[in-house]
Order: structure tokens, then sequence, then C-alpha cells
DNA sequence: TTAATTCACTTGTATTTACAAGTTATATCA
DNA sequence: TGATATAACTTGTAAATACAAGTGAATTAA
């Protein structure tokens, strides 16, 4: 049995179809009648899926014409480096994990609220740097409710998209958020992590990413090397 | 004859009791079919509107309870002082024109990509600076397409939210953006505006806000002194 | 008095049907 | 050959219907 709503295969179908170029930029996708028949499902829920994609940037709809394919689609909460795809080749573009997911009690002085649920539960803590030809310039501290989130601990993460784990295994999406960004210069820690000495600028975020699961909210302290490469988001 | 959709009727409605405070944080709205009852229509009419609210932050649904009221929707693109509602008094914080908007060419450098409109029409460019307690802490540098905004450059800008002005006066909305964010050290210029010495790490983000006017971007080159107010965001 | 069950609500998912309005290709007419 | 009308597509809006699954209050049983 099958527990994903018809909708929701539809969109991760058309979705991952637009990641992986099938269609580009400009492209259009297939009409809401073709898709019906390709997926056996009704308008309504292929225009489902489709709003969803609406939503999130993926594609921009022209009544009458068809749904056309975007570039760059809305990554709610997703921060990347400044000319990424362009700039550098995928291969030397590396996340490490360096403190393994482990379960802990939440920080006594943690700065975000918590609800009740997640204060109850702990959070699941990791450490994670990016590195660009082998420069670290991503410092990345997460705290992620410990609330269902079966094997979590056990998953590997080094080259993985949280965002996309979350999504694909644990069926929680990032739906908004909020972040205080600073530019601070580099405490001990983030000197060793970033390989910088103090008097480099640092970047600082602290954000709370809401989710489609209730009462849970990720955690996310992101201090960043901006020297060579910024810090690239879109809304 | 009412062109505008039943949904949206039913969105801008409930949208307009949330922002009036009618309903307040934590409340749950009339259910599905209450408002079924109340607007004539039927509930994927109904769910349609909530799904935009709930979309755009202003509610999120619980199956079996109801559509709850969030206090904080997703402010697309905008960005403010952190704690500026409770911890600075309205007074105390202000925005002063420096540079008034006056039409210029493009930049021959300009970072971002211009459409073929937006190059041709030439740009409004104009600088502000923010003060909390009289101190400088946000310099903005502004490029809008020189494209139908009539008498733009006699407007008062000092303590007026741009966002608010093209909305309400010339019906643009912005819909997304992207951005880059860097720390940096302070140009000489920079330091002038926020009154800081060199060695200040400096917030620095270049942004791209696209709108609801076809062709039509906003740009926007802002630098901040974070050291006693983070620059917030919700997305 | 407490626990379990039932009921009446809620939102979530999905189908079927219909017409409006926009876009583009094709056919027809001058 | 070019202009106009038509046809065949597209997405947009909306109703009607049905059942699944979640929530909390009320009722019943122990």
């Amino acid at each position: 049995m099958n527990a994903t709503p018809q909708y929701r295969l539809v969109y991760e179908s058309l979705r991952k179809h637009i990641e992986q170029g099938v269609y580009s930029e400009g492209d259009i996708l297939p009409s809401e009648n073709e898709l019906c028949i390709v997926h056996n499902v009704t308008r309504p829920t292929v225009r489902k899926a489709l709003d969803m994609l609406t939503n999130e940037g993926f594609i921009k709809r022209r009544q009458g014409l068809g749904s056309l394919v975007q570039s760059k689609p809305r990554g709610i909460g997703i921060l990347s480096i400044a000319g990424t795809t362009s700039v550098i080749g995928r291969e030397n573009l590396v996340t490490r994990v360096v403190v393994k997911p482990v379960v802990k009690r939440w920080p006594a002085d943690f700065p975000f609220g918590l609800t009740k649920p997640e204060r109850e539960s702990g959070c699941i803590y990791f450490e994670r740097v990016r590195l660009v030809n082998g420069q670290p310039i991503f410092y990345d501290i997460s705290y992620l409710p410990n609330m269902n989130l079966p094997r979590f601990t056990r998953r590997k993460l080094d080259n993985h998209s949280l965002f996309n784990l979350l999504r694909e295994v644990y069926h929680i999406k990032i739906t908004g958020g909020e972040q205080n960004i600073k530019a601070i210069h580099a405490s001990t820690t983030v000197q060793n992590h970033l390989d910088v000495d103090p008097s480099t600028p640092i970047l600082h975020l602290e954000r709370k990413l809401e989710t489609s699961r209730i009462y849970f909210n990720v955690f996310s302290f992101l201090y960043c090397d901006t020297r060579e490469h910024a810090l690239f988001g879109s809304f």
C-alpha cells in the first residue's frame, strides 16, 4: 500500500525531471491532460502538483500556452555558494561532516524559541564543513528535533543535501523560516574550521527553518568565509 | 460582472481579517464548511484560498483540527533590523535619503544581468541610510528601471518603505528574487556612511528583486553594521 | 472515577464534470 | 499572398461528490 499521495508522486516526478535537466529553462512541460494520462490521475490531482511546482518557482504557468520551466526555483531557505554551477565543478565542491549526527539535549541558552514537543524530544546535532577546491568556506551547525526521524543518526550526510534527505526520506519539507544575518570576527572554533585568521570578516547566519511537519523546525548556525565566494540565496 | 475569481475574494477577506487582528496567532479560522456557507462557494474554492494563505505563512492547517493562524507571514524579500518592533521604538528608527532619486544610465559594470527594456530605459538611482538611536547601521544603494514610474524622482522616501510605495502607488509587488551575501571590510565610502573604522566587519548584500511587473527588477546594494543589530529576514 | 468507545466534527485526497479564457496552428477567403 | 476566421489545443475557475484520516468531546462501561 503506497501511502504517498498521488499528487505528490506527480510533483516529485516532474521536479526530478526538471532538476535532472530533462526539461530546461524555457521548455514547456507536457500538458495537464497529457500528465493525467501518463500518471493515470485526474486534472485536479495534476494541478495540485503543478501548483506546488509553481509556488516553488520551478515553473510558470501561462493560460492557453502551457507550463514553462524556469531555471531557478525559489529555493525556500536554500543557500548555496554563488556561482556554484557555472564556476565550480561538482567534484570540487565537497561537504564534510565534522561532527556526526548525535542525539543531545537542547543547549540551555538556545537562541530560538522551541515548541513544547521539540523541547521534550531533545535534538539531533551535527556539524558540517563545505569546501571548494579543498578550501573550507562554510561551517554549519545544525539542530533537528529528535522527533520521528528513524535512523537519522546513522545516515551519511557527506555530500548530501539535508533538505533533500528530509524531503525524500522523511517527507519533511522546508516551508519557510527566518534568519538573523551578521558580519562578525571569527571565534577560535570558526577560525579553526574555516582556516582563517582573526581579522577575516565572517558571515554568520542564525536560521530557524519551518517545515511541513507540525512542531518541527530545523535550526542552523552558519559561518562563511565569503572572500572568494559569496553566499547565494533565492527567495 | 465581477472579474475577480471567487477563490481570491475568499483569500483577500481572510487575509484582511488576519492582518486586522480579527484572528490572532493561535486562533482557529472558521472551518472549510463554514467558509463555504459564509462565502457561498464550495470546498475546492475555499481550499484554494486557504492554500494561498498557507503558502504565504498566514495559516497552518491541521488535519482534523482546523486552520491555525500564524503571526508571521512570509515577507518576500523584506529585511529588517532584528528586534525592531520590540526593542526599538519607532521614533528611534530613522531612514534618511543621502542621494535623492535621480535618473541615470546603468553603470557599465553592473553586476546583475538586465532585461533589454531595463537596459534601454536607464535607471533611477538613490541612496539611503537607516539609523537606530542616531547611529547609522544600514547603507543602501538602490537602482530601479526608469520604466513607467511617474514622478518617482520627486517622491519623498525618508521614513517610507520602498516596497510599500511601489505596491501602493505603482501596483508593483516584489514576487521573489536572489541575493549574494558577503562579510567584507568596509570601503572608505561605507566607512563614512556607517561611521565605522576599517577593521569593522560589514555585512554586504547584493540583491535583485523580481516584481509583478514584467521585465522590471529592483536592485539593491546594502551595507550593514551588525554589531548591535543583526539583519533579520523571514522567508 | 477512570478508561474505552463512539460520535461529530475537522482537514486531506481524489474523481468527475463543465465551461471560461488564452494561445497557436490551420483553413478559408479576398 | 496576406488577412481573417476557425479549430484544436492549452490553463483557469468552479461545482458536485465521495471517502480517508485526524481530533476532541461526549457517552458508555468497568
